[in-house]
DNA sequence: TGTACATCAGTGAACGCGCGTTCACTGATGTAC
DNA sequence: TGTACATCAGTGAACGCGCGTTCACTGATGTAC
């Protein structure tokens, strides 16, 4: 049953990607090795061939959602732009290959070291590069905005996720759009 | 072992605070009905004399942690005063008695109806009680800001808490205070 | 107010199931010569 | 280039454990008279 370097090796990137979305969808707790593995079309046993635990995956798998996400926004030039392909209602509804940030951030706080170590390097990043889209005297009071409107986005998101009616997410989407796409002058 | 009615009234009421603590400080897979059970003084085998299912129990539970959450707020009267209360290290730090939405948001997705239903309809409350202290043109517009500055508040206390780092989660915390407790006359 | 009996909150064992992890095994791949 | 053997990715069964739920049982409470 042994396989190819290059197949083992494209077999241990699919584990990663299925982590990295079923994850997202349905949170860490919420599956298993085995449904990983059999998404991934392989079978359970092998798994430690690959990874230390699976902790050791969460870490990759969040890495991972990390890197396409940053990868993605590359293009992205202005905090409008942002806004508008962030708070879309397909990005609301397709967790598996959306923002790592929204869609963990609430588990966050259970997961190991390296898992959030990670998150904590891409909040870092995410700040640095909406403070550049922004206006203002001193790099504090960018730095400042910048963090609140981090925050604006991805609670827009989840809350957008999280509520049951239909026109409510929509409207939570279409506000945050325009709050956080639009940032104030702002006084004193 | 049968126990008087008031009796019985209290360990229900026990059994229900004690889940509203620790779905918050778990996450609704990360605790069993034992721990709950154990946690309440009592052994898992009585649980379904007082409710139909673990699902039954988080509809109460999220219930109860919105109540006490509305209950306390009562007497706050001001958008500075709201952010100030709730973007505090102490609120961040003991997620078990804290905002539901912060600690449980993120979860809420795959939530049952009962849950989710009574988590929407607290979004609409607080929607409304936040455009109540906002100054702006239009009923429309307070309510856009209304909606935005939920999710600043909400999507911050997620952030500091996922964070690794004591530094930056005081640091978003703080910021958030300031732009979300400070609403701005916005042009447009 | 006292007695007889039904009720039912709580106990603890058991159910089937899925979890993360381990392990003996397979057999094609990779390597040494 | 060909042969012999070691390597190791993947398989599938098994491990102990905890889960949500069920159930026979207990015995104090509540109720009917």
């Amino acid at each position: 049953m042994r396989v190819t370097r290059e197949q083992a090796a494209e077999n241990r990137e699919r584990i990663v990607a299925t982590a990295a979305r079923l994850f997202r969808e349905k949170g860490f707790d919420g599956v298993g090795l085995d449904a990983i593995m059999a998404d991934a079309g392989l079978t359970h046993g092998g798994f430690y061939r690959h990874f230390r635990s699976k902790d050791d995956l969460a870490a990759e798998a969040v890495a991972r959602g990390i890197a396409v996400s940053t990868q993605r926004q590359a293009a992205t030039a202005s905090l409008r732009e942002l806004a508008s392909r962030y708070l879309t209602p397909r990005h609301r509804d397709d967790r598996g290959d959306g923002c790592v940030v929204a869609a963990l951030g609430g588990e966050m706080v259970r997961q190991g070291a390296p898992v959030r170590r990670r998150l904590t390097e891409h909040v870092q990043e995410q700040i640095g590069k909406i403070a550049g889209w922004i206006a203002g005297r001193s790099a504090r009071a960018r730095r400042e905005q910048a963090i609140a409107t981090l925050a604006g986005l991805t609670g827009a998101l989840m809350l957008s996720r999280a509520v049951d009616d239909p026109v409510l997410s929509d409207e939570i989407l279409a506000a945050a759009r325009e709050v956080f796409g639009n940032p104030p002058a702002r006084a004193a």
